[in-house]
DNA sequence: GCTGACATGTAACCCGTTACATGATTCC
DNA sequence: GGAATCATGTAACGGGTTACATGTCAGC
């Protein structure tokens, strides 16, 4: 549903083509959402059929014709009755996270290998994100200006760089906390188990918590 | 894709019928995934037809009969498969985010009550993981026993917790750096533009860096 | 000569959601 | 009497992904 509004959104501040909005959706966008051009250019039909948008066709020279999108009145009024509109906190789908909860399963050097793979891949789109915001700055700079577009902007590429930042720090430390507590996987072929006396510590210390009662509040 | 293998990981772990199993997607495994009942039964019927679960009617006096699901050698195969092969990083969809990349075509106000608003329903899932931890760790002191299974879904719970505990503080701070630009919004009016030296503090404030340069380490 | 950017689409398929359908028991 | 819990499913629809299909031009 929300792919409607992404490109309802985009098109309030340009005209644009199909392949215009998905370079939009795999640049900046990506940071809160993703869609394929086979998924884009129906959706298009769709909401010119429901008069939110309107199309000319462009002829060019050296490349194929395009077909211009711009967003109509009724297309504005729609958009911001959806902006003002509370949104519901989504349902993560995170299967990295899935695979962590079931890793039990695997052996101490397989879990602690998964860990440190995925940490590099979250680095990497991290890194990439601060290239943006460096861009992005330099572009304000040159521009000289700064505009309540790239306010909120801002704001969406802060969330994306210390989502990044968030993932890569719990990726250390979970490796920290596995590494502590190694000799359970030792234990686990013994059938044995540990007591609590020796886990609490490292438990209390990923935690960042004094004791349970911290909690309650 | 996945759903396939949150199911596998459980069944690895006890027999249940597919609503025990919706009941554990709905309660802790909802910190990365979460599904309907009209899509667990259709899937257990394929996983079993694949040969990688098996199942016993149990009749039941006072409650309707139940499939009592287990997990077979195969399925036990394939799941050590899936969590043995790397995951890609997911694409995240994030509609808040989305209207929030939009929200400069709303008033100051309108923005600063969606922030504010999204910050509660973010404090509310934090509270009630809060509870969840309370809970798991006073099982583990009655049991007085921790697991390599217990590690990993604290590891899992953490990252739940650090999750809703960064976005509420992105809230704050974007509410503050909102505010603190408020005046932009009344320049966007008169179709006048801010210069570059008047926002240069709020936005090295808001992203936490001295300057420009600290982003290319 | 090949890859990549530009440009637009269709078709098949899979995954996910909502609605429909049934029926007993327990608790308020 | 009504809602919630236990228990299993089907059907329709909508959203998202992969594969297929076509064609030019620029740069390596």
């Amino acid at each position: 549903m929300s792919l409607k509004y992404g490109m309802l959104g985009l098109l309030s501040k340009w005209e644009a083509t199909g392949y215009d909005i998905k370079k939009e959706f795999d640049d900046f966008m990506s940071i809160f959402w993703h869609t394929h051009l086979s998924q884009i250019y129906p959706e298009l039909s769709k909401l010119e059929k429901e008069k939110l948008i309107e199309s000319k066709m462009i002829p060019q020279n050296g490349k194929p014709d395009k077909k211009l999108y711009s967003i109509t009145d009724a297309g504005r009024k729609e958009l911001y009755q959806w902006l003002e509109a509370p949104s519901e906190t989504p349902n993560v789908k995170d299967s990295f996270l899935m695979q962590t909860f079931f890793m039990d399963n695997l052996s101490l050097e397989d879990v602690l290998f998964q860990l440190k793979h995925y940490q590099k891949q979250r680095e990497a789109r991290l890194e990439k994100l601060k290239q943006t915001l460096y861009e992005q700055w330099q572009m304000i700079k040159e521009k000289n200006e700064f505009s309540t577009r790239l306010l909120m902007s801002s704001a969406v590429l802060k969330r994306g760089l210390d989502q990044e930042e968030e993932y890569i720090l719990w990726c250390k430390r979970t490796i920290e906390f596995v590494e502590s507590l190694e000799y359970l996987w030792n234990l686990e072929e013994s059938n044995d188990c540990a007591t609590i006396n020796e886990v609490e510590e490292a438990f209390y210390r990923y935690f960042e918590v004094e004791d349970l009662d911290e909690l309650k509040n």
